[in-house]
DNA sequence: ACCTGAACACCGTTCAAGT
DNA sequence: ACCTGAACACCGTTCAAGT
């Protein structure tokens, strides 16, 4: 209805996601965002009630741009085995997402998003779950390899950020490799260890 | 030497370490540490340069308190198959450290001091690395093995986190078990046992 | 040597006032 | 309806001044 309201209000989301992808919910700062846009903080709070709302707004932008390329990049083509390491192969080649993802399961949580980083991750989840399923794991043990294998995923972007240099020694392909081995092989009877 | 101004520089660490032991890095604000303890923030840039400085002398504090508790209580007995399945069991025991580590990763590289965490990471690694060679893997692929088990305890901290709630679909002892499946067992690719 | 207190910059938030 | 500009609170940092 409003359109010059939902133009303004766009705008600024806008901006934000800029800085977001740039630097994290913690680059989305209203004074900085407001200053890439020429406009005062007195307009900002005119269209978001305050810079939660903001964030918010980009967060909700991000889940819905999560039309899981990765996950579809898996989908070329192939039996479950091929797609797995097709899977695979793609999460580690997208890896270097220096400013972005590494950083916002902490950051989502601290600003109070934390809900749309698990609807993706669950998301995650359940593509990978179905994958493991059609190569012989039951529904249950597959739901959890599938866990495993994105807290791994996770873990590793929290090292790289932690290394701070760019192709170091938590981003090889040999990893990405054994983490595909660790989550599709099964020589142990998981009740002998437990 | 100087025994008054150790003792308040002193006094500002221990401080500042009870905050980041219930907040995390961020929660070590110099204005807030200093309410803590009666003090100006006058004298806190007496005794520090920047708040950087007394970030880094938590971080040194926390290193030198990682004498790996986890790990030892892995080493109470018993052959390597023994002392993996209770080093695992130790770490999803000791999961709900709430405020502290989950966080740590990135607020550590954020902070400028990700080597302190980085430098536990490679001890932690080279640990269970040590377990998995004596369980037959090669270094290499013990290595590999290890650090992605690491990385699926930091991504679940982090999913724990995003997920706020206390117990959770991340923490169970399931998920531990399955974890420490996936980390030992081999029939994909060198498929041979001795 | 150690600390206080006031000042400044930065950013989130509010609000009276403009158009 | 939409925005400006000034104000305030908060916190990191500096510094002249006290003891």
């Amino acid at each position: 209805m409003a359109r010059a309201t939902t133009a303004s209000a766009q705008a600024w989301t806008d901006a934000a996601y800029a800085r977001f992808q740039s630097g994290g919910l913690r680059a989305v700062r209203v004074e900085v965002v407001g200053r890439d846009l020429g406009a005062t903080k007195g307009s900002f709070y005119w269209h978001f009630g305050n810079r939660q709302d903001l964030v918010a707004a980009v967060m909700r932008r991000w889940e819905a741009e999560q039309t899981d390329a990765v996950i579809r990049a898996a989908d070329a083509g192939g039996d479950a085995r091929g797609r797995l390491s097709a899977l695979f192969a793609a999460v580690a080649a997208s890896a270097p997402h220096r400013g972005g993802e590494a950083r916002l399961y902490v950051e989502a949580s601290e600003e109070g998003v934390g809900d749309a980083v698990l609807r993706v991750s669950r998301r995650r989840i359940d593509d990978l779950s179905e994958l493991l399923v059609q190569v012989g794991f039951d529904e249950s043990e597959a739901a959890r390899r599938a866990t495993i294998a994105l807290a791994a995923v996770i873990g590793l972007q929290q090292l790289a950020v932690a290394e701070d240099s760019s192709p170091g020694e938590f981003g090889g392909a040999a990893l990405t490799a054994t983490a595909l081995a660790m989550t599709v092989s099964r020589d142990e009877p998981t009740s002998r260890l437990a």
